[in-house]
DNA sequence: CCCATTCTCTGACTATAGTCAGAGAAACCC
DNA sequence: GGGTTTCTCTGACTATAGTCAGAGAATGGG
């Protein structure tokens, strides 16, 4: 189902974005090199993390770097914090040399747009959007994840602050109750955390409880990427693992300023319940029971 | 305009698509062997055709099939008609392996499919099909182009050969009012011929009379690329090439069968007017005054 | 039938991309 | 404060991609 179109639009868009895109940016410039200098960017950028978003190895980079340096394009210098790490920077050269490539992306833009009449280009822009936020949303990976973690302790920590600011009267993590890391580790629950492009981005967890209702705690999602379903997909994802670990039923409590959140309970089939703890910060108590 | 949006869209698609099939066609072969394995096809492919749809050097891909050959994959042979012309065609083993890459490109295609809801698909695809049809539309090239060029030819053959199946008592050349080669061509007038990857897709004609209104003829569009928007396209580009070249109004005579015509000359704008010619293939003439 | 053209191939290169081992300096972690 | 880890760099390679000139066979066009 749809895996023949999927391909027809991998194979027009390699032909027509792809393979151009590449070609403009090795115009004057080995492709390699181009890439590095456009990765930079106007702000600089430590080569550990030009290293990683280019998936390079340190050596090629390292010389890749020496060449733009050589041809004064870039300086790499000492970063303050940490005498190992070292920050790439575009001189003045290398800023306009990285102009007329941002130029050539937008002729290549406008390349696209050119030939079609008006109504065809709203079209397209609006199909583009479409597709490429459905594509971003495919790029998100969830993974059960040790709540150790540091993508686990941001996403916690980033959980905890959202609460702290949407509560009526603030959150303080002492009067509610526990999700210790030991909680929500295997086997007596676990966590989820979904990346986009190895950020954190999103977390849910859940607590077992053998035949007993499962506990689903710590559902968050980060503002960056609202609206992408991935709420929908965790909560999916969480009450598969439930099922798997033996549970019959999720429940799970939350507040009445997480209205986004209770709709979203709603309308994948929770239904209100009575107070099963006394959370005291809970205004609603959900559960679903997990059919076959 | 929506160059920002392009871009950002461009962006995703050369991550998420561009270099993921790259990868893939390249795991155990170089990409240009894989290139010219894939593009080689279930039914072989003459070599010259290889050379110019994957812009290669001849001497590279002459290169390319001799270590495709002494892998097994491919044997090039002889073409009948032309002895100088020959032929690569896969062995068993080679389109096993094709078989290989096709089935990557699915696992793709899936693997992009997957994290996603059945909503979230099928909108996917939607928009994929939408970006997919425009691109290709904006990929098609239109230009002035001499009447008795091989694409020109084509496209006229092919215009008589549906006026034929299409006229309710057929078409005959000889009976119809002229438009030689010479009235084709500047200054007389001039024949725009659109290509789609440097094949003809469609074509639309001027004779221009000086100030007296300029006659549209040989408006054709290839069944092929239906629905892209190329008649209007081509109605547009020689409504501006009348007005360049000295005319205030176009005119045009047309047979009551070619509905979607019809349609089109109206919602440009064209209105009905008394015949101005005996055509006797015609039912309908229309104008338009080419306002500033 | 001869000359220009087309098509493919080989030889002889250069340029780009990428890999791997190892070394030296700085930071981190008990 | 000593051992481990992280980060960057150099040296020494190999593999892939691509270019250019020219040769030889086949064809096409006057």
């Amino acid at each position: 189902m749809g895996i023949d179109e999927v391909r027809r639009f991998n194979r027009t868009v390699s032909q027509r974005i792809g393979a151009l895109n590449d070609a403009y940016m090795a115009r004057d410039r080995p492709l390699g090199q181009a890439r590095v200098l456009w990765e930079i960017g106007a702000d600089g950028c430590d080569v550990r993390v030009l290293r990683s978003r280019l998936d390079l190895d340190s050596g090629y980079l390292s010389r890749l770097l020496r060449s733009l340096e050589s041809d004064g394009l870039v300086v790499v210098e000492q970063n303050g914090a940490d005498g190992r790490v070292r920050t790439a920077r575009l001189t003045r050269q290398g800023l306009a040399e990285r102009g007329v490539l941002d130029r050539r992306s937008d002729e290549l833009a406008a390349s696209m747009l050119e030939p079609l009449s008006e109504s065809q280009r709203t079209r397209l822009i609006t199909a583009m959007g479409e597709v490429e936020r459905l594509l971003v949303a495919s790029m998100v990976e969830v993974a059960v994840t040790d709540p150790r973690h540091a993508d686990a302790q941001y996403c916690l920590r980033s959980y905890f602050d959202e609460l702290g600011a949407r509560f009526d009267d603030g959150f303080e993590h002492a009067r509610s109750l526990s999700a210790t890391s030991d909680e929500l580790t295997l086997p007596a629950g676990l966590l989820l955390v979904a990346t986009l492009h190895s950020q954190p981005v999103g977390c849910g967890a859940l607590k077992f409880h053998g035949d007993e209702p499962a506990e689903l705690k710590r559902m968050w999602v980060s503002a960056d990427v609202r609206g992408l379903g991935l709420g929908r997909r965790l909560l999916t994802e969480l009450e598969h693992q439930a099922a798997a670990y033996g549970a019959s039923v999720v429940r799970l409590e939350t507040n009445r300023n997480l209205t986004e959140a209770i709709a979203l309970y709603r309308s994948a089939g929770y239904t209100e319940v009575p107070a099963f703890n006394d959370e005291p910060y809970a205004h609603h108590w959900f559960e679903k029971p997990l059919g076959g």
